[in-house]
DNA sequence: CCGCGTTCTGCAAACGAGTGCAGCGTGACG
DNA sequence: CGTCACGCTGCACTCGTTTGCAGAACGCGG
């Protein structure tokens, strides 16, 4: 047990010789104009003297706030989201909040839970990265009005602030390079069926693929189980054992890339030689594979921090209409591209 | 406003017919033995009818506590982390704790600041994975008995569990790899001394060397700033540049070995057939890299929910002497060493 | 039949801060 | 000199839960 017991507001008040009322009031800013300028300034610099920090406990239990909000991510174990988590808790930290966050390993069941567990602990507000299409719980809790903000998809018929990368432009951005190289046959390592992110992207394929005149046989498209390397393997592995010609693939996302990888060194195909691939994400160290993988940088930090500005204002004004951001990204061009032989 | 607000331990009592003292009672498994089984079951049926979740702000101002746990970091964005995190959470969670985690960057004012904030937070205990070595800010904490445990370090004097890979023996390891393969001349690009984990690594090296006779040279062994590609590439161009000669390096850890990747790539230096390299920790995706880097492994996930119930020891007894665990490593021989010509 | 012990339940006071309301004093104005 | 308004402060209650204590109900032995 700590030998110096933190001070409390009873404490303050008493040293400056001030019931405690009034030293709250002189210590929120927002209510220090009810109490005298001179015994506002001896209550703070009490309070400063004995090192008086406010319980954020109490004073949740009164307020019904927490300065809490939470973060639901599939796993934090993907390279993918701590960049993210870093942009929220750069903006949510200044702003006097703290961000919870709570792994869903994509799963639905364990998504409700924690979620639960989230507003039982009373967070003020949810960023949720989690993909799946179906979202019952978020219409729920969106009903119930509960502040949040979508991360990299868009919630198709729920009014809810959201911030997505501009994954059309950026599939369609993938598909002129390849192109562009000579490529006609380009498969697609599409991300599951249940996330928006891998519908999206699909259509977007599509819709190039059609645009440019390619190839568009259906064969080249395939829709992997999971966001992961070992998923991704799988899918080439189908296409290939199909017997199906190819020269390029658009991966849904880099560990799907990543996949492709691993099924080249089985099969000792050569990339990009034989083969190009191009990613979706720019995790870190892309550019120390072999090759160095072409793919879709995402400003993941920024994207984070934006959510996070979305969340707070949401919670400030929940009234205010749904605001969405899609942010632009940049096709980065490595080795893992090149042109037809 | 959320339409249905959630019940309050209130709402319960008077639907089960009692007083909210007994439904407390009723709920909480230690004291549910105060009140007849009869009415215990009745009050937990009510509960579970009614959606009931207890208002932890609330309980915490009773009690003083909050069940909430800091997890101090340097960068989440460092690969390292996310895995150990996981791992504390994994324990964390079923045991109703939450952890709260803040971000240092290796900076002792932000490690301050953020500290502070975890306190004004009322967590019950830290995990701290930061590895200064200079910590006066830790002593003060442990003098005032927050419990709190340490990742990756060893509290040098200071009685406080800890939870570190065994260092020397994996440095120990990685030397015994490369005199195997019959280099002599190994350099070894040290962390920062700064940092515990850094000096460790550098002492178990010159132990290494010493004990297998290998060429001792002091100019091999180069010191870098930060735990950082930039910081490796840079100390491993000084080190060529001074014209040193050598035939392997082992790097503080995984991040340093990617910058003599850099390095190597500049200079159009083969590796492993020029210079071999190991790493240190097993970030995800090295087996993708070119070479994929030989590294030593460390049981991530094990060590944060070992260091997560190690807290929760500490917070439960706090007087229970500090225990510490080292976990053994293993080398993962890749493609990065290779025998010398 | 009394007294005592058990077992259970209710009462009320906390925990630390926020806040509507009343009341104090002062100064100004009629 | 009385009245009123205004600026400031204090009182007391509240948030949802826990917990020491008192007391009710009951059984049992003496």
């Amino acid at each position: 047990m700590p030998a110096v017991q933190t001070p409390t507001l009873r404490d303050v008040a008493d040293a400056a010789g001030v019931h405690p009322a009034t030293a709250s009031r002189a210590l929120n800013p927002a209510t220090r104009g009810l109490v005298n300028a001179e015994t506002a300034r001896r209550v703070i610099k009490v309070a400063e003297g004995l090192g008086y920090r406010p319980n954020p406990i109490a004073r949740g239990l009164k307020t019904a706030k927490s300065s809490t909000v939470g973060l639901v991510i599939p796993d934090l174990t993907n390279p993918l989201f701590p960049p993210i988590v870093r942009g929220i808790e750069d903006v949510l930290e200044p702003a006097g909040y703290s961000g919870l966050i709570v792994n869903t390993d994509n799963d639905l069941q364990r998504e409700q839970a924690q979620i639960e567990l989230l507003r039982s602990r009373q967070v003020e507000g949810l960023i949720v990265a989690t993909a799946m299409i179906e979202h019952p719980l978020m219409e729920r809790l969106h009903r119930e009005g509960v502040p949040m903000v979508m991360v990299n998809r868009r919630p198709e018929g729920l009014d809810v602030p959201s911030i997505t990368p501009d994954d059309a432009s950026g599939i369609e951005m993938a598909v002129a390079h390849l192109a562009a190289l000579g490529h006609r046959r380009i498969a697609h390592l599409a991300g599951p069926s249940t996330t928006s992110t891998g519908l999206a992207r699909l259509r977007a394929f599509r819709n190039a693929v059609r645009d440019r005149d390619l190839d568009a046989d259906p064969a080249l498209v395939v829709t992997c189980e999971r966001w992961s390397e070992a998923a991704g393997a799988a899918a080439l592995r189908g296409l290939l054992d199909s017997g199906t010609e190819l020269t390029a693939v658009v991966a849904g996302n880099d560990l799907i890339a990543l996949g492709c990888y691993d099924v080249f060194a089985e099969r000792a195909i050569e990339c990009p030689r034989e083969v190009s691939v191009v990613g979706f994400n720019d995790m870190p160290f892309l550019d120390k594979l072999a090759p160095p993988l072409t793919t879709l940088a995402i400003p993941h930090q920024q994207i984070g921090a934006e959510a996070a500005r979305l969340l707070l204002d949401a919670i400030a004004e929940p009234d205010r209409p749904a605001r969405s951001v899609m942010l632009p990204l940049s096709l980065i061009v490595r080795g893992s591209t090149a042109a037809l032989a």
